[in-house]
DNA sequence: CTCAGTGTTCAGTG
DNA sequence: TCACTGAACACTGA
């Protein structure tokens, strides 16, 4: 379920495996859907032999760099993963990743794997292949990137300029929060925390929020990405009162959340749970 | 068998 | 050109 905490996850894990390491051997898994607009040996050939210099995210895209072009991209999708392998690796995630094909003993549904010369493993699988992979010059010339807007989680934008922004949309604000060329990261369920958290029905359009409203929205955000992010996006950890452990529980729509109503709507073309009865 | 699903991109509309 | 909407993408698992 790859949202910012997740990537971000992903990506720590990345840094602390490959930075400063050479990647000594690699398998790409032939994809041509995964791997657009680049050949199997293409995308072997940025990653093998070279020196990673930095694992960087920007909302829910991240990328490689080495001491050279080109750099290496990625974005996990809708079902995308990247998990360490090999000797005592095979530690305890609490996310869906694949789960090991019995048959090689690699994860199900590989698309890469990247061996460093320090022996750590990184793999990167994708059940549903609406991840991808991508080379490119650099972030800041790269057209997916360079229309992000600032990443949710290190780069915030202020009260003000969240406020000013939301309160000229005319879309429903769950639309805009999933909107990521005005900040980048939120996806469909942090989108529906946050709006939880602020106590703000997710079908308001942005021109109607107060500047209250937009202050509690913003603070929301930032409490909910703080949390995921510091518990390394374990679910497991997630508060209790958290609507993430509720959504899509039991008898779909019909769920309670502290004793209140759960309701299912599509907004901004995505499924949506929300509390009627706080949520105004 | 049917259907929903964590995300992005594109075509069409206003 | 922009803001917005809805569909398409490809596949798994319930």
């Amino acid at each position: 379920m790859p949202e910012l905490p997740e990537v971000e996850s992903v990506r720590r894990l990345m840094a602390s495996a490959l930075i400063g390491q050479r990647l000594i051997d690699v398998e790409v898994v032939p994809d041509e859907i995964v791997c657009s607009g680049h050949s199997t040996e293409e995308v072997d050939a940025a990653l093998r032999n070279r020196v990673v210099s930095g694992v960087h995210r920007r909302g829910k895209f991240f990328w490689l760099t080495f001491d050279s072009a080109p750099v290496v991209f990625g974005h996990l999708g809708m079902a995308g993963w990247i998990r360490e392998v090999g000797a005592d690796s095979l530690r305890l995630h609490s996310h869906g990743e694949a789960p090991l094909d019995e048959e090689n003993g690699r994860p199900r549904f590989l698309k890469l794997l990247m061996k460093a010369e320090n022996g750590r493993q990184i793999a990167f699988t994708d059940s549903r292949r609406f991840a991808r992979i991508w080379l490119g010059d650099s972030a800041e010339t790269n057209d997916r990137v360079k229309k992000l807007g600032p990443d949710a989680f290190n780069e915030a934008l202020s009260v003000a300029d969240f406020s000013k922004a939301i309160q000229k949309r005319k879309a429903p604000i769950k639309a805009i929060l999933l909107d990521q060329a005005l900040m980048s990261g939120i996806g469909n369920w942090i989108a529906d925390e946050v709006l939880y958290h602020a106590r703000i029905n997710p079908a308001r359009i942005g021109t109607s929020m107060s500047d209250a409203e937009a202050t509690r929205l913003h603070e929301s955000i930032a409490y909910v990405l703080d949390l995921a992010v510091n518990v390394e996006a374990d679910y497991t950890k997630f508060p209790e009162n958290w609507l993430f452990h509720h959504r899509w529980g039991g008898n779909k729509g019909a769920d309670l959340i502290e004793g209140r109503e759960i309701q299912r709507d599509t907004v901004g073309g995505r499924t949506t749970a929300w509390v009627p009865a706080i949520q105004l």
